[in-house]
DNA sequence: CGCCTATTTGATCTGATTCAAACAATGTGG
DNA sequence: CCACATTGTTTGAATCAGATCAAATAGGCG
């Protein structure tokens, strides 16, 4: 059992919300079975009806959708902290897959003991789903960038979110982020080709807004970033957190 | 105060959820008051801090977010009984706009009623939890609509989507469904232009697939379409219900 | 009737895809 | 430690799905 304050849920949480040492300490306690597991895994598949939850130790790891003539579409990137099928706790299938997209270090927590957890921490309910609220809101700003936004603005945008999301976990140093998601992946993210990807990426390096080199984005001029991509982090929900990089 | 039965949002969850008698009353007394707004009006704006939600009793409503460029898109549709931002009980802020699309009669909760709701009946949290991770079920199918299939397929699967979410709450004849949504909204839901939206429509009636007149959408291939569309009903979670048309 | 909103049609243009191939980086096993 | 396979990035050219522009038609409705 390691300190709260090393626990990765926990600092999660903590970076959205206020906990009371109790809370902290119950959600320590909650059992779970770690499992580490190779790039590009899957962890749970559509259909799947899962009993346990996953939560996020260590790597990247997305959630997507394949479609029938073999294209996928990912809906969301998860880091360190967070747990992607939280919404199989309510929903018995799978609509999607979750899988990892760098070696993961992965947690695995039984529904009952979640259920458990909130039936003695009612409060701690509010939080978890409003993650999943936070989830969905990001969900919404996704389609909104693929269906309105020209390719430059759309992976501009992701680049903004990732960057901000890391920033509020405090995993920015010098204006960067480790970055190990490939172009085919930010692809599959944006409803881009490769290729278009591969161009867009340039034109935003060529404005001298970014640099994106060996698994490691720096951003060299946020405001000209958002400005191109059009960018409100509002839809992301950090609240009172400093906006400012 | 009407009978239990006939409450919309009674109704609704039943259609996904069993309810016990104190359940039902308790739904049926939660605190409201009932408002009429025309066509084309927004209900909560992008950036408000609503304190209450708001329960569509009557008409179409729906969520949708505006570029810097006045483009729009459409994020979700809402028929009587959903509560299209049931999010605002955790988020602070709304990230997207809610408006109506025909008249409607809705009913407005305070944030503070349902919280109350949630306290005395533990397990109706779960209820409202899980329709949250529904809508963001719908926004997950949306992503991959709009980033990963092409017109005529995105037209025919927002389609099925509508007429299966009409079904589930008994709102089928004749295989038809009541369709006040214009050309154009539908092209704000799908990232298409209207004029594309009309030609992709009369592929489909041209295949005779459906018919779409006087505001009532009919389908005439439910098999056909579905396949046009690469429509599976999974990500709806409506589970037990018989998905035949 | 006349205004306004929605649908339809035709012509043109373009952002992004697709195809094809080179190139770079990383890792693997002999 | 090098040859080779594999995966990711980059470049160029051709093509196309869907956007845009422009204008006609068709419904409601005060």
């Amino acid at each position: 059992m390691q300190a709260p304050r090393e626990h990765p849920l926990v600092r999660r949480l903590e970076s959205i919300t206020d906990l009371s040492p109790e809370e902290k300490t119950a959600l320590v306690h909650l059992p779970m079975h770690v499992r580490e597991v190779g790039p590009d895994q899957d962890i749970v598949r559509e259909g799947d009806k899962p009993s346990e939850c996953c939560l996020v130790l260590q790597g990247y790891a997305c959630r997507y959708k394949g479609t029938a003539d073999g294209k996928r579409q990912i809906m969301s990137f998860h880091v360190a902290g967070e747990i992607p099928d939280l919404q199989s706790l309510h929903l018995r299938s799978m609509d999607h897959s979750l899988g990892t997209l760098t070696p993961c270090r992965l947690a695995f927590i039984a529904h009952q003991s979640l259920h458990g957890l909130f039936e003695r921490h009612p409060r701690l309910t509010g939080v978890f789903w409003r993650e999943t609220l936070i989830d969905a809101a990001i969900f919404r700003e996704w389609m909104m960038n693929i269906g309105r936004r020209d390719a430059e603005a759309r992976l501009a945008h992701l680049l903004c979110e990732l960057f901000l999301r890391h920033k509020a976990v405090g995993l920015v140093q010098d204006h960067s982020i480790e970055f190990p998601i490939t172009q085919g992946e930010l692809g599959d993210a944006t409803g881009l080709s490769v290729v278009h990807v591969n161009r867009m990426l340039q034109e935003l390096r060529g404005q001298k807004l970014l640099t994106l080199e060996d698994r490691v984005l720096t951003v060299l001029d946020w405001l000209g970033l958002k400005q191109v991509a059009g960018f409100d982090p509002l839809y992301l929900h950090q609240e009172g957190r400093d906006e400012g990089v």
